[in-house]
DNA sequence: GTCTGTGATACCTGACAGATATGACGAGTA
DNA sequence: TACTCGTCATATCTGTCAGGTATCACAGAC
C-alpha cells in the first residue's frame, strides 16, 4: 500500500509530456538533478521501469504510459478536492456552468432564463471556455456542470442529460460556389481546396490530415472564417449569431450533434439535480442521466 | 493551483472517520500534535474551516464533508495509479476479475470456460471478495473487471454490460412453515420473527432496521443460514450450490437482480474489450456498455 | 581529437515532518 | 470552589529529505 506523493505524480506527468529531463525541470521550476533522482526513486519504489533513457531523449515504457494516464486522473481528483472544498467553504454557493464560447448560444440563453425564473438570478454562474475545455473544468472541480456535445466531447466519467439534437451546416463565404446550394456532402467540402476545412485537434491532441489550417481556439477560427480563409462545420443553431455575411449550407452526411448537460458521475448535489430538472424541460429529446435515488443494498 | 499532498489527504480522511485527533493519530502511527498541526495548515491553505473543535470531540463542517468525499476519490485514484503501473510492469498481464464469493457461481463457471477457450487459460485470474468489495477493488486498481449486481452494487464511475437478469428467492430451513409455499412476499418474511431476515449494510455502511442479525461477510451469513438463525434473499441462480438442506421460495415482490460485468469507465484496454465480447455472448440480455470507438472531434 | 548535449552522481544546506513536553480549556465531581 | 480527566493547541528540538551546485560519464556531430 505504498502511496505516491502528488509531487512525484506531477514530476512524472511533466517529464512524460516533455520527454526531456532538463526541459521538464525547467517547467517545474527546479533543477534537473533532483528531478532525475525523484523519478529514479519512483521507479525503485514501484519496482517498474517507467522511462527508457536513450542518451538522446527519453521514451515512455508501457508501464510509463499507464502511469501517465492514471497520474493525470489522480491529479485531477486532487485538484478537484481542493477546488470543491474551497468553494464549499466560501459563502457564494452558486453552481458554475462551463460552456464553450459561441456554441449553443440560444439554448444557453433559454437555460439561463429558465433557471433564473425557477431558482433566482444568483444560483448560477457561467464560465465560458475554449473548445473541449469543459471536460477538464468538470474534472478539476472548476465547474460543476457543463454544456457539451456528442459525439464531439470526451464524456467519460460524466452523467448526462440530452438537451437537443441537430444537423450540422458548413459556414461559407457568400461568394463561394457552394454557397447557393441547399446541401452539400463532406466529400465535396474536402475537394474544395480553394477554401479548406479548418482542422480541430482530436481528443488526444493530434490533428486530422488535410489542407486546412490547424486551429484550437474560438477566436482563431472566427477570424479565419471571417477572412474567408477556412470553412467550418458547426451545429445548425450556432450559425445565426456570428458571421452574418456568410452562408450556411446543410452538410447531409455530417453526424448529428447532440447538445447535452454533463456533470461528474455520482455527484449527489441537490443544486445539480435542480438544474437538470429545469434543463430537461427545455430540450426536445428525452434525458437519460442517472440521478435516480439509490436503492438500499441486499435484502 | 495549490495541490494537496497525499499525506494530508490521508490524515484528513482518517480524522474525519475517527472524529478524534488522538485516535486518528494512533491509527496513522504518529503522535497527536503533528496531526493537529497538519490539519490546521491544511485549513489555512484551503482558506476553509474543515472541522469544528468542540472540546468534546470534533465535527465535520460542510466543507469538511465535501473534502472527505473528494479526498477518498483522490486517494483511490492514487493507489490505482500505483497498482496499475506496477502490474503493467510485471510480466504476468492477465486480467484480474473480482467477484463476490458464492454469487453468480454458474455464470462465473461459464465465463471462465468461454474465456479459456477463446484466449487461453492464462489470460484471467479470479479474485474472490466480500459483499460489495468489488467497487473498491476496481477503484483501487486491484482488479480490472468485476461481476456486480444491479440494483445492489455501487456502479458509479463504471462502464457495464448486463449478463443476465433473474428473480430472487428466500432461503428457508426445510422445516420452516413458509418452506412449502410456491411464493412469498417481502411483507410476509418481515413478519416472520422466529427466523428473521439477515441485514446487510447499505452502500453508506449503515444497516436497515429490523430484528435480524447484522452481517457483513459471506461466511457469517452462510453459517447463520445453515444454523437456521436467519433468512436470506438471493438471486435464484445462487441457491443450488450451497445449503442443500434448505428450501428456496420465490419472493414475488423483491426487485429482479441483474448480473453484469463492470470495469472502470473509459478504460481503453484491449483485454477488457475481449473479455466483454466473450461475456456478452453468454448472457440472456443485451449489453449496453460504452466501448465503441471514439469519433474524431470537430468537423 | 573537441564540442555539445544528454542524464546520473556527489555532496551540502535548509525546510519541515514528527517527537516530547507542556499549555489552555471545558466537563464532570465533591 | 478546587481537583481531575480528557480534549486539542502550542513550543521547541531533531533527523530526514527535497532541492541546490558542481561535476561526471557517455554519445553523437564535426
Amino acid at each position: 500500500m505504498l502511496d505516491l506523493e502528488t509531487r512525484e505524480l506531477r514530476y512524472f506527468v511533466t517529464i512524460a509530456e516533455e520527454l526531456h529531463f532538463r526541459r521538464a525541470a525547467e517547467r517545474l521550476g527546479m533543477a534537473q538533478p533532483p528531478l532525475s533522482r525523484a523519478i529514479a526513486r519512483l521507479e525503485r519504489r514501484l519496482g517498474v521501469q517507467l522511462l527508457e533513457r536513450n542518451r538522446r531523449g527519453v521514451k515512455l515504457t508501457d508501464a510509463g504510459s499507464v502511469l501517465l494516464g492514471e497520474a493525470r486522473k489522480a491529479l485531477d481528483a486532487i485538484s478537484a478536492a481542493a477546488e470543491l472544498t474551497r468553494r464549499a467553504g466560501t459563502s457564494r454557493q452558486s453552481l458554475i456552468l462551463a460552456t464553450q464560447a459561441g456554441a449553443s448560444h440560444e439554448l444557453l440563453q433559454r437555460l439561463l432564463e429558465a433557471v433564473t425564473n425557477e431558482h433566482g438570478p444568483e444560483c448560477m454562474e457561467v464560465q465560458l471556455c475554449e473548445v473541449g475545455e469543459q471536460a477538464e473544468m468538470l474534472r478539476s472541480g472548476a465547474a460543476d456542470v457543463a454544456i457539451m456535445h456528442r459525439p464531439v466531447d470526451d464524456l467519460i466519467g460524466f452523467d448526462t442529460v440530452d438537451l437537443c439534437t441537430e444537423d450540422q451546416v458548413v459556414i461559407l463565404p457568400a461568394i463561394h460556389p457552394l454557397a447557393r446550394r441547399n446541401e452539400v456532402t463532406f466529400a465535396e467540402l474536402q475537394k474544395e481546396h480553394s477554401v479548406p476545412l479548418a482542422r480541430w485537434p482530436r481528443l488526444d491532441g493530434t490533428y486530422p490530415d488535410g489542407p486546412g489550417p490547424e486551429v484550437h481556439t474560438q477566436s482563431q477560427i472566427a477570424q479565419l472564417v471571417a477572412l474567408g480563409k477556412a470553412l467550418l462545420i458547426i451545429p445548425a443553431s450556432s450559425r445565426a449569431w456570428q458571421w452574418p455575411e456568410h452562408a450556411a449550407v446543410a452538410v447531409t452526411d455530417a453526424p448529428r450533434i447532440t447538445t447535452l448537460l454533463a456533470w461528474p458521475a455520482g455527484s449527489r448535489s441537490a443544486a445539480i439535480a435542480g438544474l437538470v430538472q429545469v434543463a430537461s424541460g427545455l430540450g426536445d429529446t428525452e434525458g437519460h442521466g442517472d440521478w435516480a435515488p439509490r436503492l438500499p443494498k441486499g435484502g
